[in-house]
DNA sequence: GATCCATTCAACCATTTGGTTGACGATTCA
DNA sequence: TGAATCGTCAACCAAATGGTTGAATGGATC
C-alpha cells in the first residue's frame, strides 16, 4: 500500500465520524484548546481526547502546547488529496450548488440570501 | 445524529480502505461482476463479497442478479454529499462560498448567476 | 510546598472491521 | 440427474473504535 493510499485510509477514517467532523467544522472558525472543543459534547474529555488522537495522526489536526493548555488547529491542506480523490468522481452538476449552499447554512457556515 | 450524518459516515467509512476505493475506481470504467471485482485482489471471494456489502450498505454500490452472476454497479450520485463536503473544507475557509461558486463555474459545473 | 487546572494515560468493555475456511443456495449445462 | 460455477453465510480470529472511569503528568497559583 502506498504512502498515498495510507493518507487517504487515515483521512477517510477521520471523517467518518459525526464527533471528528464536528470538531473539524468547529476548527474551521479559528483555533481552540482541548476542553473548548469538548465542551458541546456529552461525552468524557478523556474521548473527545482520543477523536483529536486520530484526527491529529491523520495530519487534519496540529497540537501545540501552550502553558498548561494544548491548542489545535485545523490544518486545511492535509484534506486536500482526499478531496482531490473525490473530485476525480465529481459530478457535480449544475444546480447542486443550491444544495451545497443549503447544507452549508445548516452547518452555521453560511448565511441565507436575503430576497 | 440526523440521516444526513449518517451517510456521511458511511460514506466516509466506505471509502477508508484501499480495497474498496479500488473497486469504486474499478466500477467508474463500467458494471462489473462480484467475481471481475475479486479478481485483482490477493484475497478471498468471501472477503470481497464483504466490501462489496459495506459499499452497497453505504449506497455506493447497487446489485442486480442476472442468472447466477451478479452484476455491480457505481452509483456516482450518492458519492456526492461527502464529496461537497470535502469541497467545503478542501478548498476554502468559511465565507468563501464565492470563491467557491467561482471555482465551480470555471470548472463548467455550475452556472454563472443571471443578475 | 501544596494545590488546583488542563490534558493524557491505563485499563477495561462492547462493537465493528478485515481477513480466513468450509458449508450452503442458486443456477447453468453436459 | 448430476456436476461445475458464482456468490453468500456462518463461525472464528486479531486488531481497531468509541466509550467509560480513575490515576498520573505538567504547568499555574497561592
Amino acid at each position: 500500500m502506498t504512502a498515498e493510499d495510507a493518507h487517504l485510509d487515515s483521512t477517510f477514517a477521520a471523517l467518518a465520524d459525526p464527533t471528528r467532523r464536528a470538531i473539524v467544522t468547529r476548527l474551521l472558525e479559528g483555533d481552540c484548546t482541548v476542553g473548548d472543543l469538548a465542551e458541546p459534547f456529552e461525552m468524557s474529555l478523556a474521548a473527545v481526547s482520543k477523536h483529536l488522537a486520530i484526527l491529529t495522526r491523520a495530519g487534519l489536526v496540529t497540537q501545540t502546547r501552550e502553558g498548561r493548555t494544548k491548542w489545535c488547529r485545523l490544518e486545511v491542506t492535509s484534506l486536500r488529496p482526499a478531496a482531490l480523490w473525490m473530485e476525480a468522481f465529481g459530478s457535480f452538476g449544475a444546480g447542486d450548488l443550491d444544495a451545497l449552499e443549503a447544507m452549508l447554512i445548516q452547518q452555521g457556515l453560511a448565511e441565507p440570501d436575503q430576497p
